[in-house]
DNA sequence: TGTTTGATGCGCT
DNA sequence: GCGCATCAAACAA
């Protein structure tokens, strides 16, 4: 790729390119994965014909030991990705179907990232829902018959990659260079008398941590839930 | 080598 | 509101 003209090679933005901003630096990401949560909100993500506005985040991991985060027990083949360098995407696959998308934050070898939990879709619609719809990302999260409404498409980390289209092979991905498949641009600020902390949703250690930001009153933020311990099936 | 749990979402009651 | 589906990573023995 050369470059110039292929930058959005494949991000085809055109109807809500003066509503996005300019792209984030990598600079965005050079910092604390709890400083960047909160200033990804308003912030658009943008995979292919899909932009999804982040409303709803939760950061992981840095230099506190979160007992939370893949990145606890140190470095693996699995979350590699989050002791890499800032800017860069990292998709996991969990509870056997599904997939999350995170922004990995701070410099290389301190493993961070931030976990986009919910959004608003505001380009490409309609490829979002039909990705719903057929599952499009390989899980089962889009297996519904029904129409999926446009507040429910992002809402939730696992729905916010199946919308993107985000998958296991995205992993890694650099979102912060002119020709990469996925960016995040500045979008639109956010009134900071709006941006609510908690709990994160679902984490069993460290739960205590205020670690989830999302914008209040906003339709597309996913309800919370705490953890919830599976229960063994045996027969 | 075997077992357990998980940063979840859907369908049914 | 509740229970289930399903796979990979991590841990214990």
């Amino acid at each position: 790729m050369d470059g110039r003209g292929s930058d959005e090679a494949g991000l085809d933005l055109s109807g809500v390119g003066g509503l996005i901003g300019r792209p984030l630096d990598r600079a965005f990401f050079d910092r604390p994965s709890c400083e960047v949560a909160p200033d990804l909100l308003g912030r658009v993500i943008a995979h292919g014909p899909v932009a999804v506005r982040l409303t709803e985040v939760e950061a992981y991991g840095g230099p506190g030991q979160d007992p939370a985060s893949h990145t606890y027990r140190g470095r693996t083949p699995r979350n590699s990705v989050m002791f890499g360098e800032p800017g860069h995407v990292y998709v996991y696959f969990t509870y056997g179907m599904h997939f999350c998308a995170n922004l990995v934050c701070l410099p290389e070898d301190v493993g961070s990232a931030v976990l986009m939990r919910a959004g608003e879709v505001i380009a490409g619609v309609d490829v979002a829902r039909s990705r719903r719809l057929t599952g499009g990302n390989g899980s089962s999260a889009g297996r519904t018959a029904r129409t999926v409404p446009d507040r429910d498409l992002a809402r939730g980390p696992a729905r916010l990659a199946v919308s993107l289209g985000l998958v296991r092979e995205h992993n890694g991905l650099d979102c912060c260079s002119a020709g990469g498949r996925i960016r995040v641009f500045e979008g639109a600020p956010v009134d900071p008398s709006l941006v609510r902390t908690g709990p994160r949703t679902g984490v069993a250690a460290g739960a205590e941590t205020p670690w989830r930001f999302w914008i209040d009153g906003d339709s597309t933020v996913s309800p919370y839930r705490p953890h919830v311990r599976r229960q063994r099936t045996r027969v």
